[in-house]
Order: C-alpha cells, then structure tokens, then sequence
DNA sequence: TCCCCTCTAGACCAATCGGTCTATGCCTGT
DNA sequence: ACAGGCATAGACCGATTGGTCTAGAGGGGA
C-alpha cells in the first residue's frame, strides 16, 4: 500500500485507464470517470484543459510506464531470452485473469478507438515503439543480433495483442499462456 | 461491377461495416451510417428492430463472410500451408493498402468496443472461432495433424490481429507483410 | 490579517446520441 | 381499379454527451 493519499489529478488518471481500457474510448463518458474517481467536473478540466483527449493520453501514458515495468521485472530475471518472453506472457495472463474485466491492450483501447486525430496514431505508435525496444534490448543482452531482437520484440508484441484479444473474447487467459508456446520459445 | 442496385438494407449492412471498422461501435452515429448509406431513419429501424446494435451483428456477419471468402481464395490454390499463409497475409495487406483507412480487423473494432453486451462478445468468438477452423482445415488437408493444425490456425489469427494493431499505428501494411516471415512460414 | 493562487464544486449549455412515431410512397396480387 | 403491406421518409423525443463558467474552499507567504 504505496497510495497513501493519491492526489485528484491521480485518482483521474488511473480511474480513466482502467475504464478506457475495458470499453474504449468513446464507451466511456468523462460523468462515468469522474464518478468512479469522485471528483467534480471543475477539478477534470483544471487539471486536463482539453478535457477528456488529454486525459486519454495521460491514462495511455500511465498504463505504458506500467507495462514497461511489467517488460523489466519479466526479462531482468531471466535466464535467456525465450524465459522472459514466456514469464511476460505469463505475467500478462495473471493480471488479465485479476482484473476480473477481460481487459485487452491498454493502449490499442485507449487510443485506437479514439477520435480520428493523428496525435492519438503518432502517440499510441511511439508507445508501442518504445514496448518493442525495450524487449529488443533484452534480446541482445541475450545475445541476439540487433535485427533478430527487434524482429523477436515486434513478433512478441504482434502475438500479445492477438492473443489479448482471443483472451478477451474467450473471457479466458489461456491464449497469454499458449503463446509463448505458439512462438516456439518453450519446447 | 455485380452490383446493379444494391437494396437500402444491404447499403446500410455495408456502409456499417466499414465505417464501424474504422472507428469502433461507439465511434460511429447512427446518423453518419444512415447519411453515408443515403438512407432515412426510418428504414433503419424498419429492418433492425433493435437498431444500431443489430446492425452492428449484421455487419460483422457481412464482414466475417468477407473474411472466410480470402481465406478460401488464398488457401484454395495454394500448394502447400505455409504458402496459404502467406498469401493470406499478402491479400489482406493489399486490402489495407486499397482501403486507404489504416482499418484494423472488422470483428474487433466492431464488437469489441462495442457494449458490454455477453451476445457481442460471444458473437465475435463465434466467429473467430469460424475463421480459425477454415484455416485449420486447411492446414489439415495440407497433412497436419488436427491439434497442429489448430495450433497454426489460431497462431496465424492472433498474429494477424496483432499486425493489423501495428499496421494501423503505423499506416503502413508492413507489419502484415512481414508476418509469415517471423512466423517462420517462409526462409 | 489579508491576499493570492491553486484546486474543488457543480450548475448550466448546446450538440448529439439512439430511438419512436406518424404519414406516405410504391409495388404487387386480385 | 383497388386493396394491402412492405419500405421510405423525416419530424420529433428525452437522455446523455463533452465542455464552459462562476463561485468558493483552503492553504501558504507577506
């Protein structure tokens, strides 16, 4: 319990994360996010003057931190590339089956379905970019050539998403858990 | 051109589809369907009832037609499996490219953002699960084992619907492209 | 004590949402 | 010619949307 008190700008963020994340965008109203925040609609816009695009991209940002994370404790302990891809994979299905809400990819909720705006596009792909470059770094820790870890990262990245939404459709994490199977990087 | 006329309902069937892959369910209004379809509310409702949300299941029933119609043009001539893979991902990557509207795969973006209704969710894995038996028995007839088949089937799936996320981000069909490859099925 | 600035609070607004309703074409069978 | 139903047409509706605006609570510095 490291939240002693977090603040409304905070308690905004994460609330409007998770509830992107489970209907997308446009399924989630900004009364619905401030009530599940228990903050007024003054403190949405002192805080996001652009209201509920900039809020998107601070929850979308929000969950990137996290996953990253979730890239670093999954490979830093690894003993091969193939183990951390399958211990990420594990790691995902685990929250998946926690969250209780058949979530799929924070970002592609967030920010795909969201206005046509470019800024969203250039934004979810930098993310992305960066997700993919973090997991190639550790492939050439690995000792994986600089082309194969970035085609290991972006293949791993592509199989995620599939398998997060047959997770999702299927309200089942075993597509998480069979893909690191599916991939060959577990005999 | 073996449209000489097509009816107000298969106009709006249509319309629906691609507007609703562009944008996601909630990203789209009735009223732009009905003004891009050229057609009144009234004809709407009259053949759906329950109006946008059947729509919405008529579309992705259109669309998943569409989708078992490519898998069976690339599959059908194709001398052995991983050969209708690639074709697969190289059809569907012109699509992309034709479309002009960097659209990701019609079964997620239309029911998936759609409302937290059970019937939608278990529509879009209805329908997943269509496309991953006509691969498999493909893959079958090509010599795989059942379980393999199946295997490679919805591994080909899940790759496909993450390449489509990146394809998007991107605007570029690379990612489709590139997919058989990383998969390993061409050297 | 007073000021000032950050943040909270919610009333209020126009626009749009999905959906219902009645009226009327229009085509077919008789 | 007429009847009857399928389909079109769009005015209309209440609810909800994202966003603006004014008012005031609260706390730190002078």
């Amino acid at each position: 319990m490291t939240h002693p008190a977090p603040s409304t700008r905070d308690r905004l963020v994460l609330n409007a994360a998770l509830l992107f994340r489970q209907k997308g965008y446009h399924g989630v109203g900004v009364a619905e996010i401030l009530a599940q925040a228990g903050a007024p609609k003054g403190s949405l816009y002192h805080h996001f003057p652009n209201g509920k695009s900039d809020l998107a991209l601070a929850a979308a940002d929000w969950a990137s931190t996290e996953m990253m994370r979730i890239i670093g404790d999954a490979f830093d302990t690894a003993p091969d590339f193939a183990t951390g891809a399958t211990t990420l994979c594990y790691k995902l299905a685990k929250l998946f089956d926690l969250s209780g809400h058949w979530d799929g990819c924070p970002i592609s909720a967030t920010l795909f379905e969201g206005p046509q705006n470019d800024a969203f596009r250039a934004k979810s792909a930098a993310l992305f970019d960066s997700w993919i470059a973090e997991v190639a770094r550790h492939g050439q820790r690995f000792g994986l050539g600089a082309a194969a870890a970035k085609d290991a990262a972006e293949m791993l990245l592509m199989g995620l998403e599939g398998a997060w939404i047959l997770a999702r459709v299927r309200k089942t994490s075993d597509p998480l858990r069979r893909l690191p199977g599916l991939l060959g990087h577990q005999s």
